[in-house]
DNA sequence: CCTACCGATCGGTAGG
DNA sequence: CCTACCGATCGGTAGG
């Protein structure tokens, strides 16, 4: 989390090979764990089950994680902090609202379909999860309505999008992208790319956006080069 | 379901005094669990927790019911029922499509508030369903997504709603009520009834309704006394 | 890094 | 003798 320190000095590598290694490891269970518990939930997602899908022993896993229930939170923060942070804008971004709106709910969409599985677990297994674990992913859902209720109003107020209450719009918006895991899955006759652009196009439509913004047809993207 | 007897024979009442109580008894049960379920989870809720929430004992419960499984799959099955057959329209129903359209999706609210707990154990505890009854719920959601596609395209051709992919539409429709859970308790701020509403005008702008049908101000409603 | 096994707790049901 | 229920305990399995 806080990694900012002191460029030009390489010194010191944090990462010996045997890092790397283990790991590998701990990625592998987790993937293994995450498929698991996606299809069939925390509880009935026996700890032999994961062991088996990987072709180890219960102390092989318990070697690199505390617990049934640390693979379980740490699947769920990575994803769900990918999802929730979408919404965030540079405070120095200049650009009109509705471009940053835009490009905020192609992230959104973007990591949703990259997260399909344990972007779920947030909403889907809160019975699963630490009641204190559970007030943290809260307080990172409240921060992402906030940032996008901003941008929808910012966004009104230029007159690039015609939305009525920003509450129930900024709820439909997570709904579509909270709900995908039910009928998209990566892998079908869609692209990736394709989806997440079809998505976005969908979110915009519910916040109301009409045409792309009339004034300068501005061509959005991950261009951050030069300002 | 096949209520259609000969009037007129009000003899044999069906239900005798004994039957309701019974019948009121196991309603207790199943709000009782329901309200756990919906809360902890199913596997995080256990026989013990629902006799303790009625301050009654395990064979009480075990009477009324087969076992937990049971409780679980009848809350599950009536709410999905209520929610997944909103858009089923009368076949002799020669009112415009976007009027059936309307009418359809403020069924589909009020369902999915009425049933705002157990309508959502379908999708979240499909790990905590035996697959057969998961098969039988997969059925249902597939005739409700065919005849909600049904309806937005007859709607379309009308020209009373403009909207692109129509699987895309019927999947954020099926969203926006599916994650109300996240966000929406009854008993809130806003009244049931002014909720559906609100609700209904938000899948109506998904739809990409437009206007209250400009040809004729058809007043839509429950008015099916003359036609 | 595995075999063998534990303390705890589950859903369900016996006798009375 | 039946029903509707209670206290006590079952077999089986979870995480560890």
């Amino acid at each position: 989390m806080t990694a900012s320190s002191t460029p030009r000095l390489p010194r010191k590598p944090r990462r010996s090979m045997a890092d790397d290694v283990r790991e590998n490891k701990r990625e592998e269970i987790l993937a293994a764990a995450e498929a698991l518990f996606f299809e069939r939930g925390y509880a009935q997602t026996t700890v032999a089950d994961i062991v088996a899908a990987l072709g180890v022993t219960k102390p092989y896993l318990y070697y690199y994680f505390n617990g049934k229930d640390d693979i379980f939170e740490q699947l769920c923060w990575r994803a769900s902090v990918a999802c929730l942070t979408s919404m965030h804008t540079d405070a120095g971004d200049a650009r009109p609202a509705g471009d940053r709106l835009q490009e905020g709910l192609h992230r959104l969409a973007v990591a949703n379909i990259r997260y399909f599985r344990a972007g779920t677990f947030a909403y889907r297994e809160t019975g699963a999860l630490a009641a204190p674990f559970q007030a943290r992913l809260r307080a990172m859902a409240r921060v992402f309505h906030r940032e996008l209720r901003d941008l929808l109003q910012q966004a009104r107020d230029e007159g690039s999008i015609e939305c009525g209450n920003l509450m129930l719009t900024s709820h439909a918006i997570g709904s579509v992208v909270g709900f995908m895991y039910t009928w998209y899955k990566p892998g079908g006759p869609i692209a990736q790319d394709d989806m997440a652009d079809e998505i976005t196009r969908i979110l915009m439509n519910i916040a109301g956006f009409r045409q792309p913004t009339p004034k300068r047809r501005a061509r959005t993207g991950a261009n951050k080069d030069n300002p």
